[in-house]
DNA sequence: CTTGGCACTCGGTAGAATTGAGTGCTAACA
DNA sequence: TGTTAGCACTCAATTCTACCGAGTGCCAAG
């Protein structure tokens, strides 16, 4: 529903400095211990020299402006997604652990392959750095050109569109006429169609012979294929990673089971990602992007882009309490080599 | 470990009428309650006419064979693995209930699409038809023919091999020469790879040129890419549906979480359907299928053939405790459709 | 061999008591 | 006016106790 809460743009950044280093101790020290705090741990820990009766008040107005919560009467506090909020975008960005950057290096030196193979893998690395279930989104190839089209005659009745886009993407497509077809006629409707696609894209709609021919009619066929493949160029690659880190991570069956049931709509993933990109954030926690099953979470997105056009995103889902700094770092870091390996001036080793 | 109790082997059915009744009705009470069950309700249950007493006395029989436990001194029994494999051979095949027919049914009726869209889409229907996770294994593409081969020039140095087969699968598979090439010596190369290669499959060698030339070099790259991809067609096609179900499933974070790890590793999967048809089984219990982290786990699979062929293999995943008759009794009809889906004389509607 | 009877076991539940982390308030202090 | 020590209060969590009862194993009689 709501998209941000919007007190946000009528007073943003409202907290005296003393508020805000101790609403920051509060998320900190909940991430890392998932516990409510208290008023004494945050005096204690916090390098503000003051009492824990003071950290108390403090904490009362925090309650009071909504970035605090209290899970009942006698408990420490817990900060509300809108604390959260406050925290990340008062983070520092981090860095990432030395460990993990070699890991992170030697991945990119050595992986190999497809771009699929390696958005796949890609996902795997991110979800073993940080421990969270990880999502890497590919490019749509809506926009690339087809370098070449073909239709193979399988048997008499079947034949198969195959189509190579200018981005290094093939799809392939089914044709089943209802006539039956020799070699040579496939082959001459092969032909006509390559003459035809080459160029286009998948949103350019083109001029199909209307003749009556068997020939004819295989090319139109095909042609209509290609186009009702479009959908499909635009989905059909996300790559989720460390999906069994959700049941680590939440607490709660009935939670578990919600978020991986969203994760196994993969079309709604690659939604979710887009419109948190959309919105200009980085990272969308609780209700802020609208999905309600996924209200105990937060998603890190960050964008990857080839040369300078964007071409795809990875992510991490994680609970609200998730490490921030370190995820944030780990996304970024993996999509600028993920940038960088895509770039037009390619791999050497 | 062990592939399969071998006292089974020595006395196998060794369990007279009575024994039998009890330890049918013990498994199928303890299937829809998940409570140990008291000898009073089999005594109740079962149309055996005798005391609560009698049970009592043939549950210890039972127990000292292994095919019962006890989880302590006062509880009911529990069946074992045995128990459950037990009661599984003795099962007579049931059938689904008719709305679940008439799903399957209208699913298989209106299903398009290529091959892979439509082994995914069935995997969900399996899953949703048991509420168990669900797996389905497309049948390994290493024997088929080449129909096509062809070099795509994306940029100077980098190509595309395309490759058709029989069977209706495509592969692609990047080349990146040392060299520029232009497009005329491409499309040469092009050429003599659809030449070099059209009837061949991925198990037979060819001749590849030894001439010293770009295009000899772009065919021998792309021969060696092709041959190297043998492994990705036979991995590359497992479907699994109703990974959030194991969350509803099982109980117990951690064995969530193993089950969902097994999950992840698609390759695992495979093989573990693969062994288990290996033995000629169609349902392994617990420990039977050697994967220590599935042995909460029963996993019911069933083969698709097309044409007599083996071709790939549906399969469901559950808790020892699952419902075995229904869930074959679905995997075995949804088997049983796709078998007919994709044999030769193909569809009509 | 079956069965009713019986003593026994032991997990689960319910209630009461206790603990203690943490709060809110207030009065005094700088 | 803001800060703080002190204190009463709250309430989830823990511990303890008692007890219930489902279920067993055993035995002696039918």
């Amino acid at each position: 529903m709501a998209r941000r809460t919007d007190s946000n743009l009528a007073a943003p950044d409202d907290l005296d400095a003393r508020k805000a280093t101790i609403l920051e101790a509060v998320v900190a020290e909940h991430i890392d211990t998932a516990q409510p705090v208290g008023s004494s741990v945050v005096a204690a820990s916090a390098d503000l020299d003051v009492s824990s009766a003071t950290v108390r008040s403090e904490m009362v107005a925090l309650e009071r402006e909504g970035y605090l919560a209290q899970p009942h009467t006698s408990a420490g506090r817990v900060p509300t997604d809108k604390g959260y909020r406050y925290f990340v975008d008062h983070l520092k960005s981090g860095v990432l652990g030395t460990a993990q950057q070699l890991q992170v290096r030697d991945f990119f030196a050595s992986v190999r392959g497809e771009v699929e193979d390696v958005l796949e893998q890609t996902s795997t690395l991110l979800s073993q750095l940080t421990s969270y279930t990880s999502v890497v989104v590919g490019a749509s190839h809506a926009h690339a050109s087809i370098l070449s089209a073909q239709l193979v005659n399988l048997d008499p009745r079947h034949h198969l569109l195959v189509a190579v886009f200018s981005d290094g993407s093939v799809i392939k497509h089914s044709i089943v006429p209802t006539f039956e077809s020799t070699h040579a006629e496939v082959a001459d409707a092969s032909q006509q169609l390559n003459a035809l696609l080459i160029g286009t894209s998948l949103e350019s709609r083109v001029q199909v012979p209307s003749r009556h021919d068997n020939e004819a009619a295989l090319v139109r066929d095909a042609v209509s294929a290609l186009h009702a493949a479009q959908p499909v160029m635009d989905g059909e690659h996300v790559f989720i990673g460390g999906s069994s880190k959700v049941a680590e991570v939440f607490d709660g069956v009935e939670t578990v089971r919600k978020v991986l049931a969203i994760l196994e709509q993969e079309l709604l993933v690659v939604s979710l990602v887009q419109d948190i990109l959309d919105q200009g954030l980085s990272v969308a926690i609780g209700s802020e992007h609208g999905y309600e099953p996924l209200s105990a979470c937060a998603v890190i997105v960050a964008p990857v882009m080839i040369d300078d056009a964007p071409a795809g995103a990875v992510g991490l889902l994680g609970p609200t309490r998730m490490k921030y700094r370190e995820a944030m770092a780990a996304a970024e870091v993996v999509s600028r080599h993920l940038s960088r390996h895509f770039a037009a001036d390619d791999d050497v080793a």
